[in-house]
DNA sequence: TCCTCAATTCGCGTAATTACGAAATATGGA
DNA sequence: TCCATATTTCGTAATTACGCGAATTGAGGA
């Protein structure tokens, strides 16, 4: 986990749109899902999603897989929590009772 | 924690130089950093410093206490957790099974 | 009050992002 | 092969974000 990834990552969720894509994706879990699905669910025209899928994907923030004439698309948690990790990096000086209880969470 | 919250805080992450003065503050503690002293360990001309640090505080990810002269900035862990729990809300649907040890970050 | 340091606000030119129609590409069935 | 469905790529115009010099505000000491 590098600088630049995180942000193209947190770039790609500082959108209305990708951010509810991403957190439909959470929702429907790590077996993925249609994009023309996600398109119909979100009313969504499909070059605008295909560009936020793009955008998703290129951040590492989504997983791609052909599935015959579909492509199915999962969320990367693993990302989720490189990103955590990235961001509390070194906590408190490595104090852990300085942050105890705070760089931890349950989701 | 609610969506347009979210975007507001990925959105001021995603930029290079605040995410740099955001993990510098994590990294200094819950006790704060004078302004200046931000600006010159990363060498920022002031009225840019100033302005990633309004743009982090309109997002919540940090908090300001103004001592004598200067302003301690201070970054709000709470509104990491917040964040994470937002994107992992109803992961996997509720099946605690499929999303079991991802949704949890150890930092 | 006057001065100085700390920090913010304003203004401007430049650069990146956005949505989406139209055209192109990929996949599999008839 | 021909076609329909699924998805991506391209082009363009409108919007927004960026850095930073200059001017301004705030707080405390002399």
């Amino acid at each position: 986990m590098d600088q630049s990834f995180a942000i193209d990552a947190f770039g790609a969720l500082a959108h209305d749109t990708r951010l509810t894509i991403f957190r439909l994706l959470v929702q429907r879990g790590p077996g993925g899902t249609p994009a023309m699905e996600i398109g119909r669910i979100l009313d969504l025209k499909p070059s605008t999603l295909s560009g936020h899928l793009a955008t998703l994907k290129r951040a590492g923030l989504v997983s791609t897989e052909r599935q015959h004439r579909e492509v199915r698309y999962a969320p990367r948690f693993d990302a989720v929590n490189g990103l955590v990790r990235f961001l509390l990096e070194d906590c408190c000086g490595g104090d852990e009772s300085a942050c105890a209880g705070l760089a931890h969470s349950e989701a």
